[in-house]
DNA sequence: CAGCATCCTCGGCGATACTG
DNA sequence: CAGTATCGCCGAGGATGCTG
């Protein structure tokens, strides 16, 4: 990460450079954690799925029907389900139970980390929840303004 | 929003009908701005771009400079800069400035909100920065144990 | 009941060329 | 220099059917 003097002018210069140094410039690399995390937070359902856990032990197909009542959309398709608990269970957010063959029961809970990652998306839901109204009427502002 | 008492035992049933009073229920509506913002967070520039803003005003030309440089990717599309600074523009976190005609000189720097935005991604970052090795420790015994 | 395989759709993102 | 228009790729995610 070399930040070339000539391309940029003071102050800007030493901000990207500090910036550099201390995001340890995991910026975009593709399996960088933080970015996968974001991205999974970012995605249709994880949010969702996080928030549903932290309330406790689920079993997936009534996980799957609570999601169903939370969502004004489609249920999440069974298939997706289970990939997004696999991708959560593969970073150590969420442990799979398997107890008994045929019919599989088959339960999922948050780890600790697991918790504290709901905990923080809660934060993130909560503080755009508080500036939801004023988001909306800036893009009603906006769409206006275009004509 | 109904939550039928068979469907799930409780105490699962109370905690998702609290779940489900107090998250407002945006869940996921397609514009719901909690679901918006996480997922502009969650794609492969914005929240690079936020940190970036974070340090002051940036022509667009120099910020795709910055921003390549942050990355260890290839550069962003002019095009996709574009569109993502609109889309932060259009909710309220960034503003566009025009100074001068031909050729164009435009600017850009973060709203107040915007600015509590990249603090609050920034948290998300550190969060998950402090956990990025015990995160691909659990990936590395996760896969090796699936063979 | 949980998971996998298959097929398909659709949108994010990129590359390129062009305008004022 | 900033933005727009056009085109194309690829992967997330949804629908369906089958297995143990």
């Amino acid at each position: 990460m070399e930040i070339d003097p000539q391309d940029f002018a003071e102050p800007l210069r030493a901000g990207l450079a500090a910036l550099a140094a201390d995001m340890a410039v995991h910026g975009t690399r593709r399996d960088d954690p933080t970015r996968e995390v974001m991205a999974m937070l970012g995605d249709r359902w994880t949010m969702l799925i996080l928030q549903v856990l932290a309330i406790g032990t689920w079993r997936h197909a009534e996980l799957r029907r609570a999601l169903s009542r939370l969502s004004s959309e489609k249920a999440i398709a069974q298939k997706v389900l289970t990939m997004k608990l696999r991708a959560l269970e593969r970073d150590g957010f969420v442990t799979r139970h398997v107890t008994g063959d045929v019919p599989p029961r088959v339960s999922y809970e948050l780890t600790g980390m697991g918790c504290q990652l709901a905990e923080e998306g809660r934060r993130m839901i909560d503080w755009v929840n508080a500036r939801g109204a004023t988001i909306e009427e800036a893009r009603r502002t906006f769409d206006r303004a275009e004509d």
